[in-house]
DNA sequence: GTCTATAAATCGATAGAC
DNA sequence: GTCTATCGATTTATAGAC
């Protein structure tokens, strides 16, 4: 009796929504009709502003579902790795394997729709939607805060500014190698192993490599000469 | 005599261009209507069917416009390097600069648009959009098969399945550099340090970094117990 | 080459019967 | 909660005058 609203809506509701999630990372939102998410999905076209209000509420709740539930996730690692320490702090290995680890095991997930919607999100964090990104920029408010602030902790003597900038440029190749191999035929046929398996420690080896990479490795040996040599 | 179509048109292809290259960075292909794009303009609604022929032509245009002269850059950059070198495998960190370096130089240019391009060039690489993605593909043949095969050159003892993974890593973390700060109101207000001079050197640090990262790091040294540990 | 006017299709959203 | 039918707005693209 706590339940108001659904009252035998047990599939309509999902149905409409895993049909939105994988048409919006084919086609991306603008292109996908409503007609489109409803024929894929077998329900009526009203069926979706009767659950959902209008497109845009649509749109938000493919994210809401599963983002929920992933920071949920990376939030209970961080704080197991926490306690676990006991007031040390991590180490940057750990904090990135909490936070992009689990990222990359959603991704994996290609019989729930887990991969699909990794491939979506990634490519959304660049996307010009301003109502999408305002909506993840709040559900990623928190996690982001933890994480960033288990970082600064774990690397002291980088400065917060260089941490902050890597941290972005991690969630960068991290989206690029979910996107993966189908994302763009300019590596088709290129690629021998394709193994999401193999993914996750490909992709660690990577972002530890960058995210630990001298600061002024590039800077202190410029490409030939270039101007003023006693800048900086 | 040469030119049998430009007579008096010294503007408005231009023009129409530019107001293409904003609007679609801000809103994406789709949403960014024809009207949109010649109210922008300043120019009839017609005269883009005109010079371009449909909507996919003039996205198509778009690109090929700037990349055919960074790709072009990219080759010539390339071509020195090994002129340079007389045989000798270059240096990883050189064929890294002439490839994203290029690319920064670029987005470094907010004065005549070249910034709002490689914005959208980044977003694009993972587009839903079918023709444009096969369109990126053949325009990225020649150079992508010219510096992986200098990069297998110059680390002959990485495995080339590594070197291109990594090549798509640091392809993801270039386009969120040059996505940047204004991407995702995620980082809003945490960047004290925006200068786009600053974001060369910084993303490049990253990339080599992740780029010589030791390959088995990751997997040589598996987060707790994690099933059969005798596996590989 | 540039314009107006409009064709033809598709869009999101809703009203109202069941 | 699901359906049909449709409204009103917007889209790409084009025809034809100038």
């Amino acid at each position: 009796m706590s339940a108001p609203t659904p009252r035998h809506t047990p599939e309509t509701r999902s149905r409409i929504l895993d049909a939105a999630e994988e048409l919006f990372v084919e086609h991306g939102f603008e292109a996908t009709s409503m007609r489109m998410i409803t024929s894929q999905a077998g329900v009526n076209l009203a069926a979706i502003n009767y659950h959902f209000g209008s497109k845009d509420a649509l749109i938000q709740e493919v994210f809401r579902r599963r983002l929920t539930e992933l920071n949920r996730q990376r939030l209970a690692m961080l704080d197991k790795l926490e306690a676990d320490a006991g007031g040390a702090p991590l180490k940057p290995s750990r904090i990135v394997e909490a936070f992009f680890g689990t990222a990359l095991v959603l991704a994996a997930d290609t019989e729930h729709g887990g991969h699909t919607f990794m491939r979506l999100l990634g490519r959304t964090y660049t996307e010009p939607n301003a109502f999408v990104r305002q909506f993840l920029a709040e559900e990623y408010a928190e996690v982001l805060e933890r994480f960033l602030g288990a970082l600064y902790r774990s690397l002291p003597d980088v400065p917060r500014e260089e941490i902050l900038w890597r941290f972005h440029f991690m969630m960068g190749a991290m989206s690029y190698a979910i996107a993966g191999t189908d994302a763009l035929q300019l590596f088709a046929g290129k690629f021998d192993d394709a193994d999401p398996a193999r993914l996750l420690p490909r992709l660690m080896s990577f972002l530890l490599g960058g995210l630990r990479a001298p600061l002024a490795e590039y800077a202190a040996r410029p490409a030939g000469r270039r101007g003023r040599s006693a800048a900086a």
